[in-house]
DNA sequence: CTGAAAGCGCTTACAG
DNA sequence: CTGAAAGCGCTTACAG
């Protein structure tokens, strides 16, 4: 293991002060070209690294920023981190990740327990109450990914678009019957998405929107789905997200009803799982990984001031239309 | 925001010195009961935290980690990550984690970037070559996860255990022709499957073992896969992992090849999508998780020397039989 | 342009 | 049992 090398080991090597070889690094311009020179060479021979703990103590800046997300293995989330880690490290800071297992507490205490060693979180699809979230909004900096919580930076998808986008897709494929599965009431996307449905049911006469319940976000919330879709009499269902479109199509095939023949069928977020099933599943994109890259920006510009081109805090989403979707039969 | 509390704080507060409010919280027995009852409290309502940042510079110890993975949103990882996380927090750990982007060279240089802010770094499936990697593992506390290079600590799965079981499966299912859809060449956990593979055949002189050749690790790996293991006139395919075997049987599927009437298809891993296809897929499964904790519990123990129970550094496989599987069809 | 000094927030011998 | 002092590895006024 190596006996770390210090700014004393540089300036030692390269007869030069710790101050200057500090500022040979740190600001080039404010030091000789020929001190300048010397002075990164014998950094680099010595393959120094300037400790970040450190210099963070004296700048109040660590380079650090921390990530949270309800479960790092929701492909969902992984995607975002995906993003976050990339654009992170594009910038010259390092992630923490930490996961709050789905716990509105455990979240809360990691943004606290981390606080100290970053710069500010993101806080991803938060389970903490308006109150608790915005409490540790003030105490640090923080951004909010798939969520709004008044006076915190947050940054979402445009859910009223996607869901407008594959109504109108239903609508064109001759459906008036069609239901929505939704997801758990304390999903605030879930709130986002049924609200735009119930407009863009109200905006249209021909239409009947039949709420078939909440379920989980998971392949057996779609099985559980199934079922009831077929009892309600719609011939289009819209899931909460691909897993329950997944596991609504499995079902249907179980119960022998086809898709898209029978039943059209379409799901949110595009995850992989959507085109390795058969069918494959039409599904409103939520592009999750460039979401990671934005959040990162938002915090790194508004929320730290960093200088840069503005965030634009929606994303837009995009109807991937697949074979899980097809004419409504007739009746 | 929050003006940062700071030990001087509490120690005004509390009316003691600096030095015993550090050891009211970080040693309790060397300081009067009173004292200690006193600052903790103080400590408490002013929301102290110590920086861990302060501390290490002194101490030498960050009381973090790094883990670094080819991909996050690879589920494989993504469930490694899941258990690192989980095990470090339960340890008072926090966790950097970077995805290098299957890049070796990124790899080392993101062990290389963290070795200041972390106690040592968890590789896993480390690309580089094996000098690279020794190299880095030479220069910090490092321990591999899915791979070993002579003199660095490791951990893998016992995928010698897992090959033998899956083949005994489909030997017992009467299966005489075996098609193997190896992954890259590049990859460890191939070329030790392969291995075992032949052993298995080498040992059973009814088995007739065919090599499709090595395939990318995904869904169009074993679409490709797919068309050979037709020609091939093997009975039963198994597949690198789940991804290729869930490609294999969409291809089969496509083809009008019944799974598993005309032919028997197995994976590895057992990640979430194996269950969500039809039929599901029959697998060794790798308890990712339970390896994500165990690589902490090797760092923390071994490498760095915490006391503990020594750890395992092979985790057993499980095959996991599900509906791709069946008996051979008759010639 | 360069160096000596102060100080960031802590911990840990060293006295008392 | 407690406090004053030194020092971890840096950066940044402040002099020169």
């Amino acid at each position: 293991m190596d006996m770390a090398v210090t700014i004393r080991d540089v300036a030692k090597a390269a007869g030069v002060s710790i101050s200057t070889v500090s500022r040979a690094l740190a600001k080039p311009d404010q030091v000789a070209e020929a001190t300048r020179v010397h002075v990164r060479e014998a950094a680099r021979t010595l393959g120094y690294r300037p400790s970040p703990a450190a210099r963070g103590l004296i700048t109040g800046r660590t380079g650090n920023i921390g990530l949270v997300v309800p479960d790092l293995e929701n492909p969902y989330f992984a995607s975002i981190c995906k993003g976050v880690q990339a654009r992170a490290r594009a910038a010259g800071y390092a992630v923490f990740i930490a996961d709050s297992d789905e716990d509105a507490a455990v979240e809360a205490e990691i943004v606290r327990s981390l606080a100290k060693q970053v710069d500010g979180v993101i806080l991803c699809s938060a389970r903490g109450g308006d109150d608790a979230v915005r409490a540790v909004a003030e105490e640090h900096p923080v951004v909010l990914v798939n969520r709004t919580v008044d006076g915190v930076p947050s940054i979402a998808f445009d859910n009223g678009g996607g869901v407008r986008s594959v109504m109108a897709h239903l609508l064109a494929l001759g459906h008036r019957t069609i239901a929505y599965a939704a997801g758990p009431t304390s999903s605030w996307s879930n709130t986002v998405r049924v609200e735009a449905m119930r407009a863009v049911a109200a905006a249209s006469p021909e239409l009947e929107l039949l709420e078939l319940g909440n379920f989980p976000p998971s392949f057996s919330g779609g099985l559980q789905a199934g079922d009831l879709a077929i009892a309600s009499g719609a011939t289009a269902v819209v899931a909460f997200n691909d897993l329950v479109a997944v596991g609504l199509i499995d079902r249907l095939r179980q119960r022998g009803v086809g898709v898209p023949e029978a039943m059209s069928v379409a799901g949110f977020d595009n995850v992989p799982v959507s085109t390795l099933v058969w069918p494959n599943v039409t599904t409103v994109d939520c592009p999750r990984v460039q979401m990671g890259r934005a959040s990162v920006d938002l915090l790194l510009d508004t929320v730290l001031g960093r200088a840069g081109t503005p965030v634009v805090p929606v994303l837009g989403t995009e109807l991937i239309v697949r074979n899980s979707t097809g004419v409504a039969p007739r009746r």
